[in-house]
RNA sequence: GUGAGCGUAGCUCAGGUGGUUAGAGCAUCAGGUUGUGGCCCUGAGGGUCGUGGGUUCAAGUCCCAUCGCUCACC
């Protein structure tokens, strides 16, 4: 069983701070964990994502990694901690959102979902049974169930179909946990999915058979998919009053600093999102004072730091000049600096909002820092 | 010097026999990106069509001159 402890409630929000243990240390969560689909966050390496970022935990995927380098080479290797260096705790998606989000190079069916492979066209047959074999192959310490994440808009017709399916694969995914062991000395724990599109009642009874089931920890799956935002924070609302109290909460694929803070003030203990390292590689950083677009001409001869509350490495190193000349060049050194940036934004960002929770004052310090990172930057010297 | 070819957006080029407001790719500029391929998507600015004459209702397109570049041959 999971280890989690709730240490502190903000006493005028649902916000949590907590300590979640695994086999390859402890998370304190809220938590931020950075995209490492193929088993590295793209432009960082391990040892900056560790050291100067303070990565508590990172993510990657099954449905990548199964496809390359394949689950022979990963047991070869002795798991993905060892293959790619990484000490601390591995959390996998399973392949579900990939079923939402290659529609055209797949089927889904009953008992799971025929995949033609994006690299080669091959064809692979996922199934709940096989996801959890391949993430006891990739040894990850949080494995997440096979489910289908919905789009957006869906229809309730099909949201209800999709949610039953879920549910389904659920309890397969359940018992191919029970049915296997790790592989590499230490244990992993199995996190579910909570389908059920905008619609509460299938939300209702996606939890209710989840909870049923019994997991490690809870997901919130199939938002930040095109709905409205404030759709999407009704939903965290409205799901996390139907999960656990004592386990933790996973609010998957979110989001903008902002949608953090109120999903924390919802009750969400974990986050991933590609948006720190896809827009660091598009060149806009995500600052104190809001967002930059680098690329923007104005930085041409701007020797300022990027953001003069930030301490990170990029920020005590080099000037926005530089790094705009960097991003215009198309030089590897942007994408790298402007990564490790945006990721210690976002990983200190919850760590603040931990000590912010645990001080009992989430909420005013939350309604402060979303209207500072959501103004826009203004060069107030010209106009 | 002789002959041929070419001059259209910052760059590379499209623009049958003359006919709406001269286009594309790249670059530039500005947005977007939510369980990630650096991809991709959206929008904008930018041209006295080398120059000067001529023919015509109408010229980037046809004619003459001129300037520049390239190639070939003396």
């Amino acid at each position: 069983m999971l280890k989690f402890n709730v240490l502190g409630k903000a006493d005028d929000s649902k916000a949590r701070a907590g300590i979640l243990e695994t086999g390859h240390g402890i998370v304190q969560t809220p938590v931020f964990m950075p995209v490492g689909t193929q088993g590295t966050v793209k432009a960082v390496n391990q040892q900056y994502l560790s050291e100067i970022i303070s990565t508590e935990i990172v993510l990657s995927n099954t449905y990548h990694l199964y496809l390359r380098p394949g689950t022979e080479i990963l047991e070869q290797a002795g798991g993905l901690h060892r293959f790619m260096n990484w000490t601390k705790p591995i959390l996998t998606d399973s392949g579900g959102y990939q079923v939402f989000s290659l529609t055209d190079l797949r089927k889904l069916k009953l008992d799971g979902v025929e995949f033609r492979s994006h690299i080669d066209g091959s064809k692979h047959f996922f199934t709940p049974e096989k996801v959890i074999k391949i993430q006891r192959s990739i040894g990850s310490d949080i494995m997440m169930v096979l489910d289908e994440c919905t789009p957006y808009p869906c229809d309730y017709k099909y949201a209800k179909k999709s949610t039953r399916l879920t549910s389904d694969w659920a309890v397969q995914n359940r018992q191919s946990f029970e049915n296997t062991v790790p592989l590499y000395g230490y244990e992993q724990f199995l996190f579910g999915i909570i389908q059920g599109s905008v619609y509460k009642d299938l939300r209702e009874i996606s939890a209710a058979d989840l909870v049923q089931i019994g997991f490690d920890g809870y997901a919130i799956g199939g938002l930040a998919v095109g709905e409205p935002i404030e759709i999407m924070y009704d939903m965290v609302e409205f799901t996390t009053a139907l999960m656990p109290e004592d386990k933790p909460r996973y609010l998957m694929g979110v989001g903008k600093p902002e949608n953090i803070l109120e999903a924390i003030d919802r009750g969400v203990d974990m986050f991933d999102c590609v948006m720190p390292t896809r827009n660091a590689r598009n060149a806009q950083l995500f600052t104190s004072s809001g967002v930059l677009s680098m690329r923007n001409a104005k930085y041409k001869n701007d020797f300022e730091i990027i953001d003069s509350k930030c301490g990170c490495y990029t920020c005590k190193n080099y000037s926005r000049a530089y790094l705009r000349h960097l991003f215009i060049a198309g030089e590897i050194l942007a994408l790298e600096l402007a990564s490790i940036h945006n990721l210690y934004f976002y990983v200190h960002l919850l760590k603040e909002a931990r000590e912010n929770i645990l001080k009992g004052i989430f909420k005013n310090w939350k309604e402060e820092k979303i209207n500072k990172v959501t103004q826009l930057v203004k060069n107030e010297s010209e106009e």
